[in-house]
DNA sequence: ATGTCGTAACGTTTACGA
């Protein structure tokens, strides 16, 4: 089962950037952030007529989630739970049925946190420790499960071509890198780094400054694996020229390949 | 040199979020 990860930044704009690519990766699953549309405004009959099943969680004018899997989805659940005063779109989960076992999928889109300090990196780190919550529920489960998308977070300097450039940013300050090692450290697996070693490996360019052109990239989509969903992975990888595209997102795909 | 996008809104331009 392929299931794969990509913050498309804006449906309206990304639509055959993103067909583009499911016609030729061909995933069982994806898991979309950034989506900016309400439920009503995505069109879901593009991918219904690839053979996916479709779910949202949109919200308007920015963040949103979507899963889209050609197998069948079951229990899904919108929202991170732990604070109903939070109404921002960037948590879905549900329960794909493959044809040996079932794996629980969490999408996420991680909140950016920038300006640091302020209340936005306080949202950013409240919004983990409820992310670190509800992965402590589901790992009592020992059903396998993942979590996946945009943490909005490079766990280590490796991680950025400048990362003297990032010291301060969101993304990299240490309670940030603190909060993502505090997840890995309950028993996940970070299935990119089980599989390759080293830098120069990237999931976003920013659009400015010709970042692309320089490769001036940060590793910030990732997948947190439970231990049963673990015992599974078959393989990784980025789709890295999917970035060199006519009018792509800033972020390109990743996924993992698992054995069930 | 404050550099690029995507989205929304009393919109041919500005604000926000990234």
């Amino acid at each position: 089962m392929k299931i794969a990860s990509f913050n498309i930044n804006g449906i309206k704009a990304r639509l055959s950037a993103l067909t583009d690519w499911l016609d030729e990766a061909q995933p069982d699953v994806a898991l979309l952030q950034e989506i900016k549309t309400v439920d009503e405004g995505f069109p879901r009959e593009t991918f219904e007529e690839r053979g996916y099943n479709v779910e949202t969680h949109g919200q308007k004018g920015f963040n949103g989630v979507a899963i889209l899997s050609k197998l069948p989805l079951e229990d899904v659940t919108r929202g991170l739970p732990g604070d109903d005063e939070d109404d921002h779109a960037r948590w879905i989960e549900a329960t794909v049925v493959g044809a040996r076992s079932s794996i629980r999928l969490c999408g996420l889109y991680l909140p950016n946190g920038n300006p640091a300090p302020g209340p936005k990196y306080d949202y950013k780190l409240a919004w983990m420790k409820r992310q670190k919550a509800r992965a402590a529920e589901l790992l009592a489960t020992e059903e396998p499960f993942l979590m996946a998308g945009d943490y909005n977070v490079i766990p280590q300097d490796e991680d950025a071509k400048r990362p003297e450039a990032w010291a301060k940013d969101a993304l990299a300050l240490p309670q940030s890198r603190a909060a993502f090692r505090e997840l890995l450290s309950m028993g996940f697996t970070e299935a990119f780094r089980t599989r390759v070693a080293g830098p120069g490996h990237y999931t976003f360019w920013d659009y400015q400054a010709g970042a692309w052109n320089r490769d001036d990239g940060i590793r910030i989509d990732h997948f947190l694996l439970s231990p049963q969903a673990a015992d599974h992975l078959v393989d990784v990888g980025i789709d890295k020229d999917i970035r060199g595209r006519e009018k792509p997102s800033d972020h390109v795909p990743v996924w993992v390949e698992l054995d069930l």
